[in-house]
DNA sequence: AGGATTCTGTATCGCTCGCTAAAGAAGGTG
DNA sequence: CACCTTCTTTAGCGAGCGATACAGAATCCT
């Protein structure tokens, strides 16, 4: 049961990846139609024919990055036993992967379109409405830990969300301006040694300086 | 003394400010000259002479937005009286100016070029080196409050540096998707409540969610 | 006044953008 | 084989980009 006519001469997941790889350092308006057909090895009519139109394409690589490199923010609010163990490994498991060699530093879909133009406004909102779940995410992460018993009632959990997202977005640009994984990870020490019910507060952490687990 | 020749026939200063604006809501490659020349209103010949060209112009707007609206950072980095007040108030007035009505949301330094094309790549290390600074600036405050006794010998100056770096620019990026002026303050209220030596953690600050000063 | 100088408006320039028409190439199906 | 379908290639579309040539207008200096 294979497809009538000419079989398509490229791999599509390859040509998508490789199409992610270059929104994901230039954003979406500084991506242009030669430089995504080079980096995937084809043609504007394959490219059309294949993906639609650039936005489309966009989407499917947005996606694309969602499940192999922004994979970890979901699986960790939505699987770790506990609501610090969630925001740890969000943020960890992030830092580390904006490090990661191979691939542009820090997060797609916060640096992929940062301003809103009239052209791009569709995609803005697309990638704003994402990092808008993430949000979302994190504050019923937490509203659970109190439904449990791992944080107190009094606990404000909106504020506590808008922290740690404030300090997941800020890791993002610190990636991207050259900020070592160490550096990273100490800041998420930091943000961690004042989870509510912590006891000693931030200095004994800042004194000893720890390192991550 | 007046210069020979046909007057200037616009207020520069003027026109730079809308030009800032323009810059400030597009990013430096999503302004178009179109755009630009219609909000300063004049045409593009006008705009060469008294500018020479779009990133002589973007240069002299982020001057403009330094001196206007990010005045309060280094100011407050270098003329507060602790390194605990120098923090707090570079994020609260930074906060209150990314929400103020007028312009657009968050911070331009950070905002107008986050990704490096081969054609905006001077203008992004213009940007990044004006983000460094910051980061310089903060940590300088830190080493100095070490220095004056204010914070002990033991406090990491690097990890705290870059704790407030990551919240600092993380608060652009929430005030940009439209997070309140209350969630951010609130926000800072729990990252300074881990400033060393701070006691009681915390724990007490997130249960008692107290208002800024 | 007359000339020198500088700004302004019109009308582009060459270039790149996202996108596509048209023809040829590569497969299946009779 | 002829025929149909689908992909690939070449070539180029209209639109918008940043930037300018040119002529006219406004001011100063002599």
């Amino acid at each position: 049961m294979s497809p009538r006519g000419r079989p398509r001469a490229f791999d599509r997941e390859q040509a998508l990846t490789q199409a992610m790889l270059v929104f994901w350092e230039r954003g979406y308006d500084g991506a242009s139609l030669a430089e995504l057909t080079a980096a995937m090895g084809i043609k504007p009519p394959s490219l059309y024919a294949a993906f639609g139109d650039k936005e489309s394409l966009f989407r499917e690589a947005v996606e694309h990055y969602q499940s192999a490199h922004g994979r970890h923010t979901m699986r960790a609010l939505t699987e770790e036993p506990t609501a610090r163990a969630a925001v740890e490994a969000m943020l960890r498991n992030n830092a580390c992967a904006y490090v990661e060699p191979g691939h542009p530093k820090g997060c797609m879909v916060v640096l992929a379109a940062t301003n809103c133009t009239p052209a791009n406004a569709s995609v803005w909102e697309f990638l704003a409405a994402s990092r808008d779940n993430v949000r979302r995410a994190l504050r019923e992460r937490l509203r659970r830990g109190v439904e449990e018993g791992e944080l107190a009632a009094t606990v404000d959990i909106d504020a506590l969300g808008a922290l740690y997202a404030t300090v997941f977005y800020g890791l993002t640009m610190q990636a991207r301006d050259g900020v070592s994984l160490d550096s990273m990870m100490t800041v998420i020490d930091l943000a961690l040694s004042m989870w509510p019910g912590n006891g000693g507060g931030a200095a004994s952490t800042v004194d000893t300086a720890p390192s991550a687990p």
